[in-house]
RNA sequence: GUCCCCUUCGUCUAGAGGCCUAGGACACCUGGUUUUCAUCCAGGCAACAGGGGUUCGAAACCCCUAGGGGACGCCA
């Protein structure tokens, strides 16, 4: 029998995820609970939103929630790199390999021909995809083209009849027409490759048996085991996770839940009672225990009790799991040392000592003038937003519209955000102490604080997010077709300048 | 629009044809303990999406409908 290995392999892209937690957690114990080994690889071909900086914050979330890899990036391990960008040779190997057997093509096609194109198929009401006019290009005109330098992309061929048979883990066997398949792009034209041919290629070379990840893969799955036919390979064995869910059973996202990590930590959970939680989505102990641990997990492992209804990431009984463990699991003397862990980061007070210093007199000051960057949602009802000249509605408007625009802040720092700010109150036409007034009240419970936009950088996006979104709701909240008129004020509002950013 | 997946209390779930008058947990409500509050304890509210089959028997199996979700990128 060969050794069962399993994968976690995050893009980083951003904020270390909940959902990716969440697929490692299962990764882990399947492959644990067989003697197993589960390997951390890192996917970041995607040079423009890939960075280090993510890439170290994930890691050190997953450690932090006690999920250890056996290889690695940064441990390594006998079938690295694990840092895709350092890979990019195998896959240049590997795809012309596939052009040699014919399974692949060189496509010149302009982004602007292929969104003519996908405009035209879904007018016509049919699958979008490309429609094969490289394909018939000569040996001839392709190599005139590459001799001319001109830019193309590979592709994979489908077959345009039939239909392919996904086995899968937890499910019946999904049948999806290979007319339904894409003629996936292989290798960009940064000589990258995409997900796709990564993936397969290292799954292969990794030698991973069993595919453990989310239920938006299953469409995509056709493509992957024709990728492993086409190269001759044995596939691993696939299981489609649930996805993880926002309260209106949409698939989780930052806009309408705290989906980082680091959210959790800061707020003060511990990583057991966070793993613990995760647990308890989709899977549940045989003897209906609610409260185990990642070993009590691995020791009680079955893949087959994951039940397929998407869970809700409702936060109230993490709350409850985590006092649990907070009052039954730590001594007092453990609570004391968590907790002092917890609270006496050096690098987040070194950050605060100068906005407070010029404000104190005594020691004693310190709490009542700082305890908001250590509290959980500051105490505020509608009244606290009671102000000379805005109404209610012109508040909801403000903190709605900061809590769109701080999201598209890439570099996260006290000026940047600054700026971003002034240009939105004089866009509103508003006075910025004015504008000011209720992200105060959202963020510090009080308009006598530390100057806000430096503790919009100190708390982060995360944290300052929820202190918006639970004003929000504070102030009444937003319906449906309030929410549209503002999204379109907003767009409006920041004109060009607006870009589209990934939700994960 | 096309394709795919899913469907048990508000939420997380148990349930592999008779053990189901559907169990547990969170939340909520009531009562008890507690100088208060919290904890803790006891109790309560609350669900098999709908319709057809199959079967002696269906929450479980099949079909249809509805609802929800996902995928359709030179993102992963």
């Amino acid at each position: 029998m060969t050794t069962v290995r399993t994968r976690i392999a995050p893009s980083p892209t951003g904020d270390p995820h909940v959902g990716t937690a969440y697929i490692a957690l299962f990764n882990y114990c399947f492959a644990r609970q067989h003697g197993g080994q589960f390997i951390l690889r890192i996917e970041d071909t995607d040079q423009v939103r890939s960075t280090r900086k993510s890439e170290e914050d994930i890691l050190a979330a997953l450690k932090w929630l006690q999920l250890e890899w056996d290889e690695g990036p940064d441990c390594g391990g006998p079938y690295g790199p694990y840092r895709q960008s350092e890979r990019s040779e195998i896959y240049r190997e590997h795809v012309q390999h596939l052009l040699d057997k014919g399974h692949a093509f060189h496509c010149f096609c302009t982004a602007e021909r292929l969104d003519a194109v996908r405009k035209q198929q879904m007018e016509n009401k049919q699958q979008p995809g490309y429609d094969g006019h490289c394909m018939s290009l000569s040996a001839e005109e392709v190599q005139q083209k590459l001799a001319a330098g001109e830019p193309h992309v590979i592709r994979m061929k489908v077959p345009r009849e039939g239909k392919c048979v996904i086995k899968d883990l937890l499910r019946e066997d999904v049948e999806i027409e290979w007319s339904q398949v894409d003629m996936q792009v292989l290798m960009k034209s940064d000589g990258l490759p995409t997900y796709h041919l990564a993936n397969v290629v290292d799954d292969h070379l990794m030698k991973i048996t069993h595919v453990i990840r989310g239920e938006e893969w299953i469409n995509s799955a056709p493509k992957h085991l024709l990728l492993y036919q086409y190269f001759g390979w044995e596939a691993p064995v696939l299981c489609h996770m649930p996805l993880l869910r926002n309260a209106d059973k949409s698939k989780l996202s930052k806009r309408k839940n705290p989906t980082s990590i680091g959210y959790y930590q800061r707020m003060g959970y511990l990583p057991e009672a966070v793993i613990n939680y995760l647990g308890m989505m989709g899977w549940s102990m045989p003897d209906g225990n609610e409260k185990f641990s990642v070993q009590e997990m691995v020791a009680n492992f079955d893949i087959h009790r994951v039940s397929l209804g998407g869970p809700v990431f409702d936060t109230q009984k993490l709350d409850w799991l985590n006092g649990r463990y907070l009052r039954e699991s730590l001594s007092d003397e453990e609570f004391l040392q968590r907790y002092a862990e917890w609270a006496l980061r050096t690098d987040a007070l070194r950050q605060i000592v100068p906005l407070i210093k010029p404000r104190v007199e005594r020691f004693s000051d310190v709490v009542p003038l700082a305890g908001f960057f250590f509290s959980g949602m500051p105490a505020i009802n509608a009244e606290s937003f009671a102000h000379k000249t805005l109404s209610a509605e012109d508040q909801l408007k403000i903190l709605q519209f900061v809590a769109w625009r701080i999201e598209e802040i890439k570099d996260w720092k006290r000026d940047v955000l600054e700026q971003a700010l002034v240009e939105l109150a004089g866009k509103l036409e508003i006075k910025i102490r004015d504008f000011l007034y209720p992200l105060f009240i959202a963020i510090a419970g009080t308009a006598v604080s530390t100057s806000v936009i430096d503790s919009i950088a100190i708390l982060g996006l995360d944290l300052s997010r929820a202190r918006l979104r639970h004003a929000m709701q504070v102030l009444g909240g937003v319906s449906g077709k309030q929410q549209k008129k503002l999204e379109k004020d907003y767009q409006s509002l920041r004109g060009a300048a607006q870009q589209g950013e990934g939700d994960n």
